[in-house]
DNA sequence: ATCATATATGCACTTAATTGCATACGTCAA
DNA sequence: TTGACGTATGCAATTAAGTGCATATATGAT
């Protein structure tokens, strides 16, 4: 097997395998949900308590293929829960080839992904219809990152109240729910202006 | 062929055939892109000046292969144009019947797409590596979001210092561009924040 | 001459994401 | 006892997206 060394703008050497390696990224997502807490993959479908569902959203379906794909190749293990008045659940957790998959990608400088934005496709081409139909959509918008605001909003103040110093899993945890609040502070802030600015029309 | 009507929440009554219809998110952003300004499929790709690249990405391939198909469902018609000292070129530009297919979709509510952001997974297994690896990742994606906001700030200052009132089509690209100045500065702004929380590590 | 760069377009293949279905156990209410 | 809902898992098929390669003309540099 081949393998190829990187260095990255730090001066971080890593290295991995040409072939076989899958850079979906749900898998990541579903291993950095894992490693901070052991589930199943209904749990994690649930999107549950500021968990990665916020940072990286996926169906029911795409998670348990992959959870199986990740099993086979030994990245989690899965072991079947008994449980009283419900079906048996398969808990996942991360094995240390799994935590070193993560390390080896996080390490991994990646370009940030360019942005893709249905509303603002709209907007471009806002001039065929009529300004209400734009007004409609933007508030429809709005109502959405209001709801997001205010779960991350919640979160931050219920889960991070009193973290303790030490506990930089949960310290990192943090930093990601007050990008939510902060981009869907903004995000409100720039529905607001663009109403005001599509009802002059 | 078979018709399903809608109502918005705004009242507005729509309708589209069930079947035959691509809901194919970048053939959208590229019959917008064309309504604004007819052209090629290079300079599609090229995402140029405030254009429609910056709220949607894609390349050169996925765009050909687009237009291509965008001109068999007649939304699109193409005309060969002959250039000195350069290959010629197929200018697209968009038919009536491109401009209903996009009426449609804008006047559809769609759902906030989720959030999917590789920087914020690797947050949350940031404790599997050296705080200095996060923070190269932090730093290194503050330098894109500053180069955006540049980018985005410039298109603001030189494209839509002087528009007039009437010009429907560039106030409603303007507000996209503010959604970028917008969006960038907080992101920015987030990443400071997220820089000197982890040097504290 | 050859090489790099910019313009201009496209096919073939692979991987990822989505959609529609299917299954099964349990609770609670009509 | 049927039907709706919540928990729990998954396959099959399709559609969209991404990667790698190929082609062609023209310019300017080495």
């Amino acid at each position: 097997m081949h393998l190829i060394a990187y260095v990255n703008p730090c001066g971080h050497i890593f290295c991995r395998s040409i072939k076989n390696i899958t850079l979906m990224a749900l898998s990541h997502a579903l291993l950095a949900a894992l490693h901070s807490a052991p589930c199943s993959g209904y749990d994690l479908a649930k999107k549950f308590d500021g968990s990665v569902g916020f940072v990286w959203n996926a169906t029911h379906q795409q998670i348990y293929r992959e959870l199986t794909k990740l099993e086979e190749q030994s990245h989690v293990t899965a072991e079947v829960v008994q449980q009283d008045n419900r079906p048996d659940k398969k808990v996942y957790k991360v094995t240390p080839a799994g935590e070193d998959y993560l390390r080896v990608w996080i390490a991994k400088p990646i370009v940030m992904s360019g942005k893709k934005d249905d509303l603002l496709v709209k907007l471009f081409a806002g001039d065929l219809v009529e300004p209400s139909v734009i007004l409609c959509e933007l508030e429809h918008h709005r109502a959405q990152h209001q709801d997001l605001l205010d779960t991350c909003k919640s979160i931050e103040q219920h889960i991070f109240a009193n973290v303790s110093p030490q506990d930089l899993q949960r310290r990192y945890r943090y930093l990601t729910v007050r990008q939510g609040v902060r981009i869907e502070t903004e995000w409100l802030a720039w529905c607001d202006e663009a109403i005001a600015f599509v009802k002059q029309f």
